[in-house]
RNA sequence: GGCUCCUUGGUCAAGCGGUUAAGACAUCGCCCUUUCACGGCGGUAACACGGGUUCGAUUCCCGUAGGAGUCACCA
């Protein structure tokens, strides 16, 4: 049995889609679960829709992804050069494709644009559906030889013939046949001399020794060709694995207007790497057992392609979200810290104790920039509906509240000790000397120090937090507040 | 439109001829509680439809419907 070797092969055109990590990640896993290896190629043979930068991107994410390549650009394996571009240097396209041609399974085609444009038969959907005629391979050699003489542009045609049919085996899907009438004579070398991503692919993927073709099921459609491309060859196909698609929620291939498209968006939005790659992980796979939470190493462990599903996923943006945040709380506090200190600055300009308030927030939110929404009122109180201290359970009013927080706050002004258990100790005194419920007492204190309804913690952790002079600040003011409010009514 | 693929709750999904059809997210309710959250407990909710095959179909086969992908000198 050879060494499993699978690849990712993007091309450096822009941003890094969350598909495209998932197929990086599933070939990764596929190789590692066997103990094989893992290579990145570039496939640039589009010179126009090459993006500057692009390749940097691929680079870092997969670096930050943890999906380690074994062999690359930057890591040659003997299997080199990695890049298309480079690849394309030595040849290897034009003389395989001329192989092809010598076979009878390829041909040269002289025709314009204008001859293709006048196949254009059909519109679907604002689509023109364009069928090549096979008008060039009737050329005689001496056409050919004077055309290529004359340096007319030209490109090489896959010949596939009119009858019969092509099969192909996934392991996912099992064997799929097409007839031979349906599929197109496809371009394998484009006139600019470079050839097709199609051709190269099949070429790289053969020459480089890959053992398992994975890749989007958008390629279903176009494997046929494929197969007949290494049939030509009489090279022995690889093992193909055609992952489902990941939907948005309307069910549609995710585009860049879902908002969430790329990797890198995710990152911007306070997503880390960690979850991101668990979450794709289990979109269109599942383990055997009830696990969600896995680490790389644990994939690498678990993961059985067989198990991959053949329906499409839809990305739940909800559910990356809940993960992200048992990450988050199961992170160590000091890694935590790091990078919750920026958003905690961010929003603050008071002396604040920045760790109590990420100890606080740390297991109530989901992504980071959640951080903002729970801590804003630290800063500054907002305005807020005295109807806010009503609350039924607690049997709190508007009345009862003011009466209370003109109670405690002489006790508060004498208190020194603006610990949390300082404070919670005087407070239950308090209670238990009044005779109430707990809540009555804290469910004011606690609207009044943060006039929130919502807070990363109860009264006297805030008022912890915000100390002596700020929390009396604060107490008064909310008494007064309450003051001209009754008086009014 | 041709071709190909897909079809278990709102979403991710287990299941691979006989199950009370798992689990997770979301949602709802209850408990706990210094509110919310966390945590705990529980509820609602699914085999697209129609034929077969079979003693028995969510599971196998065939149709129908629906959805998706693809049909470039893009990848």
């Amino acid at each position: 049995m050879n060494k499993v070797r699978t690849r990712y092969a993007p091309s450096p055109t822009g941003k890094m889609h969350v598909g495209n990590l998932r197929s990086a990640l599933y070939e990764f896993l596929i190789a590692k679960h066997a103990g094989g290896d893992f290579m990145l190629r570039i496939e640039d043979t589009d010179q126009e829709r090459f993006v500057e930068g692009a390749t940097e991107i691929i680079y870092r994410t997969l670096d930050k992804a943890g999906l380690k390549h074994d062999e690359g650009p930057d890591k040659d394996g003997g299997f080199g050069p990695y890049i298309q571009s480079e690849r394309m240097k030595s040849g290897i396209y034009m003389e395989y494709a001329k192989k092809l041609v010598d076979r009878g399974e390829a041909y040269y085609c002289f025709c314009g644009k204008e001859r293709l444009e006048s196949l254009k038969t059909e519109i679907v959907e604002g689509k023109e559906i364009m069928m090549y005629d096979k008008h060039c391979l009737s050329l005689s050699k001496e056409e050919i030889e004077a055309n290529l003489a004359a340096g007319k542009p030209f490109v090489i045609r896959q010949n596939i013939p009119m009858e019969g049919t092509t099969t192909f085996h996934d392991e996912l899907y099992g064997d799929i046949s097409v007839e031979n009438a349906e599929l197109d004579d496809m371009i394998l070398i484009k006139s600019d001399g470079y050839p097709t991503y199609n051709f190269a692919n099949v070429v790289d993927d053969h020459t480089m020794n890959i053992t398992h073709v994975v890749r989007g099921n958008e390629y279903l459609s176009s494997a046929p060709k494929y197969q007949r491309l290494y049939d030509a060859f009489g090279w022995e196909s690889p093992v193909y694995i055609h992952l489902p698609l990941i939907t948005d929620e309307n069910h549609k291939k995710l585009s860049k207007r879902s908002g969430h498209a790329s990797f890198e968006e995710l990152i911007e939005q306070g997503f880390l790497t960690e979850a991101v790659v668990n979450y794709i992980a289990l979109l269109g796979w599942s383990p055997e057992e009830n696990q969600e939470i896995f680490t790389l190493e644990e994939l690498i462990e678990k993961f059985d392609y067989h198990r991959i599903s053949k329906s499409p996923a839809v990305f739940d943006i909800v559910k990356l979200k809940w993960m992200n945040g048992e990450y988050l709380k199961a992170m160590d506090f000091d890694t935590f810290y790091d990078m919750a200190e920026p958003y905690i600055q961010n929003c603050l300009t008071k002396d604040y104790d920045l760790k109590k308030i990420a100890a606080m927030v740390k297991t109530r939110i989901e992504i980071l920039p959640d951080i903002t929404e729970h801590i804003d009122f630290f800063e500054k109180v907002p305005e807020y509906d005295s109807s806010m201290y009503i609350h039924k359970k607690m049997k709190t009013t508007i009345e009862s509240s003011l009466e209370v927080l003109k109670e405690l706050l002489p006790v508060l002004e004498a208190q020194q000790d603006y610990s949390n258990d300082a404070l919670y100790e005087t407070l239950c005194k308090y209670v238990s000397d009044k005779g109430c419920k707990n809540g009555f007492v804290m469910w004011p204190l606690r609207t009044a120090v943060s006039g929130k309804q919502m807070t990363p913690g109860g009264a006297t952790e805030l008022m912890e937090v915000l100390g002596r002079e700020e929390s009396l600040a604060r107490l008064r003011a909310a008494v007064a507040k309450l003051e001209s409010g009754t008086d009014k009514e």
